[in-house]
DNA sequence: CGGCATCCTATGAGATACTG
DNA sequence: CAGTATCTCATAGGATGCCG
């Protein structure tokens, strides 16, 4: 499966950061991270499969993550513009951490959002009983 | 070793959220959970052991925690006051996840740290040789 | 194509003062 | 003691337009 796939299928708006307790540096920080680990991708290919909708957001992204050492940015110096941003071992190190929140995600996040729906409801009526997840 | 005492070691100004790349939920969320690990804990004193500024931002990182079931808050219906903090099952479930965010800190923090401060220092001149962490 | 420059807005975070 | 009520401020995120 490639990694691209594995942003669509894990990442997607089914699964909002919105609701995500977790979160690495910036919003598109760890997207961005797995969206490299296939390989270099280019700027503009990142742009569509993140869905970031400014360029500027994700221009600030790389660039912090650059400065961070967690990926190299390449000026292939043609034109038209060429450029291509590549994981770091140390950017790579950062995949057991969010491995290990997809997984928390899996596990736990529909209990979380649950929970979340229920007491939008019931504030404070009855005791709320734990819509699903019987303790294992 | 008491998680209070985790929780300074381990989240005190020395590793400042600002430079550590992951977070959970809010800013407090993550040290909650670890202050909450030794069993229920009362308002003021999480308000201490985080060294919380104002109040305001403790009782709404509270509030959610307690809307997600990450938390349960119980009020002793004493006067004065006695109020009482305690993880459920699900705020104990991101536990692992922490754990993952602090062995990266361990083990790369510091390796970020360096090429952050090498990057402000040498921002195009030179080929900024890697200050530290040569290759495993 | 891969950015900057500019502007705008929502939100997080905190300070301070007050209350049951 | 454990909050609530306001107010401020900084920053993140995003929209739009221009440039080499």
């Amino acid at each position: 499966m490639s990694a691209d796939a594995q942003l669509s299928a894990r990442m997607d708006p089914a699964c909002p950061m919105a609701a995500f307790p977790f979160h690495v540096g910036g919003k598109w920080t760890g997207m961005v991270v797995v969206a490299l680990l296939d390989g270099p991708r280019r700027f503009g290919h990142l742009r569509q499969v993140l869905g970031v909708s400014s360029a500027k957001v994700l221009t600030e992204t790389l660039r912090d993550m650059a400065r961070d050492g967690l990926l190299t940015r390449t000026d292939h110096q043609a034109n038209p513009p060429h450029v291509t941003y590549e994981l770091t071992d140390l950017g790579r190190s950062l995949l057991p951490v969010i491995d290990a929140m997809r997984e928390w995600s899996d596990q736990h996040l529909a209990d979380l959002l649950a929970h979340r729906q229920n007491h939008s409801l019931a504030t404070e009526s009855d005791a709320a009983p734990t819509p699903s997840s019987p303790p294992k």
